[in-house]
DNA sequence: CAGGTCGGGTTACTATATAACATCTGTGAC
DNA sequence: GTCACAGATGTTATATAGTAACCCGACCTG
């Protein structure tokens, strides 16, 4: 939880530190929630973890293979599947990959965890994702929707740029 | 919110009369940027404006092939990439999905057409889709992005959600 | 005519995702 | 104990989405 407590907001994923960290929170979150974050489950997580971009299910499942031969396409999207449905992860529609959510310890999203606001930032050049959960775009967002006449779900927003250091450099 | 002054706002995509209007809209605008309105991209926008949702690639393709038998998976997606590049069209990328911009037809956007702010929302019950052209999201999407030192390029911002009519039934 | 560009045909392939069925394991009913 | 069930995973096959590479013909230009 403590991890990145408000220094969150616009951290780049992967921060190798806090994956041990973010795994005891999402055991304690399933645990909470009366679902099993079983050892597969628990790897596949690691692995997205771990990496530092967004992932693919199939570069997931390379690396799963090599704790788990027998791993096929279903064995990653299954346990992608769960991972999403408890908000542990998100899914980045413009590259078809997943990434960690960052809000996922949080204390104060436990509890109804799987639908924070967030967007992604994504860098074009270097493939930087940064996530961010920003009040006002999702205020927007939730106006303009309202306004024609829908009753909003979940929202993907993904902003396709040059991050700070690409831009500069 | 020009044409349709504020009407097109928020109209579900698809409406049958538009069509022949917006595919003339459309060559004009071509004319205009020195490329080519063929045949075959033609034939490809009209499927796409004819019909009510957005449409897959493999799903024109299947209704291109009763016109042109010979068409096969690259004859759609080059079409459909110049199509997007001419911003005659915008992918859903939550339905891997393609449907005709409302915008396009629009006086103030020849010109500098194909990067225009959008947002779609989409029905998860019966998929009808709407494009939005909301100020005040992009406003706060591009904010957002300059805080956190992007230089922000294209957006994709869609909402899953249920339309008036499915909320209200 | 030589050489270029552009649009499109054709073949083959890669990448992404899911369906359907089989197996195993734990739990509660009886 | 064992029957039945649910959940998780294994296994095989297939569906859907997207691209690479090469060719050819039309057209334009020197």
């Amino acid at each position: 939880m403590a991890a990145g407590q408000g220094g969150a907001e616009g951290m780049p994923h992967g921060a190798p530190g806090g994956v041990e960290q973010a795994l005891h929170a999402a055991e304690a979150r399933c645990l909470r929630a009366g679902v099993q974050l079983t050892p597969l489950r628990r790897q596949v997580l690691e692995l997205v973890l771990e990496a530092e971009q967004p992932l693919g299910a199939y570069a997931l499942l390379d690396r799963l293979k090599a704790q788990r031969p027998g791993a096929a396409p279903p064995t990653v999207y299954r346990a992608l599947d769960f991972l999403l449905e408890q908000g542990l992860i998100h899914k980045v529609e413009r590259l078809n990959a997943f990434i960690g959510c960052v809000e996922a310890g949080h204390a104060h999203h436990e509890g109804h965890g799987h639908d924070h606001a967030h967007q992604f930032l994504i860098c074009r050049q270097c493939g930087l994702t940064v996530e961010l959960s920003d009040h006002a775009v999702a205020h927007a967002l939730d106006d303009a929707a309202r306004r024609a006449g829908f009753r909003i779900g979940n929202a993907t927003v993904e902003v396709e740029g040059l991050c700070a250091g690409c831009a500069a450099g």
